[in-house]
DNA sequence: CCCTCTTTGACCTTCGCTGACCATATCACT
DNA sequence: AGTGATATGGTCAGCGAAGGTCAAAGAGGG
């Protein structure tokens, strides 16, 4: 990681890792001086790493005494229920390209997919806007040459 | 080779040869720089000799602390040329829900996808004809929908 | 001369990082 | 209890540093 924000953001998933119950309690300011940036700099990191798509709930307190606290959610129970409401809150929705792919990427992170499936779905969600008009009737060549494409990054 | 591109191309060969993995990370900006050209120069190369055809596989970040990611895949390897084959044989094809879902099938059989695989990509194709313009808006959530759905199966 | 491949530069998008300014909790003193 | 000081954390706009895109000009070979 040779920018800033991986760096924290590492930092911070290892104090996770090594916590018992993927929680950990620390403050804005003691983590931005350990790593002698602007105590902004955290909250860039929190909010676009450790975001709800991808499974994280940061909760914080400001004032004397002030913290933040950083959960991992355990998405290991009950799967099929989860995904049936993952589906649910998805359906019929417009998401974004962030979100969708945050979303994927929270799955694999759960082990609900693997990580070829998750760079299938990923494929799939990511196109960008095709100004075409004709783009549908080519959709299913285009998007099955995509599929294939994910799994040749595999090798 | 006398021209620009060329040699680039052949130093960025090099590199690949060098490394380990055949896989290289370097900087947009400081090749161009290396080369006295335009950083766009370096898309150029990367667009037409670098490209999956030929067997290799980039990569690339924006931002502060950007960089462009090469590899190149291990064309020996039976899955890899059985994969590229397939996809060269659907590029720019216009295929019907037969042709595209016994494709997929004959992924399975091949076993170059797991048939969790195939039943995503089945999800994937299988839609039937929409007219609506609008499709394309909400095509990202259903998308991911289905193929939750599909794994809802699985489980 | 024409066609294709190269090269360039203008303009765009994404990502990281900072600092000024804002909101809120605690504490100390009256 | 009230109130001001202190100590946190939150937000947001903006800058700078990457890489991406595209069209037009240039170069070379038939």
């Amino acid at each position: 990681m040779s920018n800033l924000a991986g760096s924290i953001e590492l930092y911070i998933r290892r104090l996770l890792d090594a916590s018992p119950n993927a929680a950990i309690c620390l403050q804005r300011r003691e983590l931005a001086e350990h790593f002698a940036c602007v105590p902004s700099q955290i909250n860039y990191v929190l909010s676009t790493r450790f975001t709800l798509e991808r499974g994280y709930l940061v909760e914080s307190r400001r004032g004397g005494g002030g913290y933040l606290r950083i959960r991992r959610l355990d998405l290991n129970r009950d799967k099929v229920l989860q995904l049936l409401e993952m589906r649910q809150s998805l359906a019929g929705q417009n998401l974004s390209l962030q979100k969708a792919t945050d979303f994927v990427h929270r799955l694999v992170e759960a082990r609900l997919v693997t990580r070829r499936e998750g760079l299938l779905m990923k494929a799939v969600i990511s196109f960008e806007q095709q100004k075409r008009d004709d783009v549908l009737e080519i959709f299913r060549g285009v998007m099955l040459s995509r599929m294939i494409e994910v799994l040749l990054h595999e090798t």
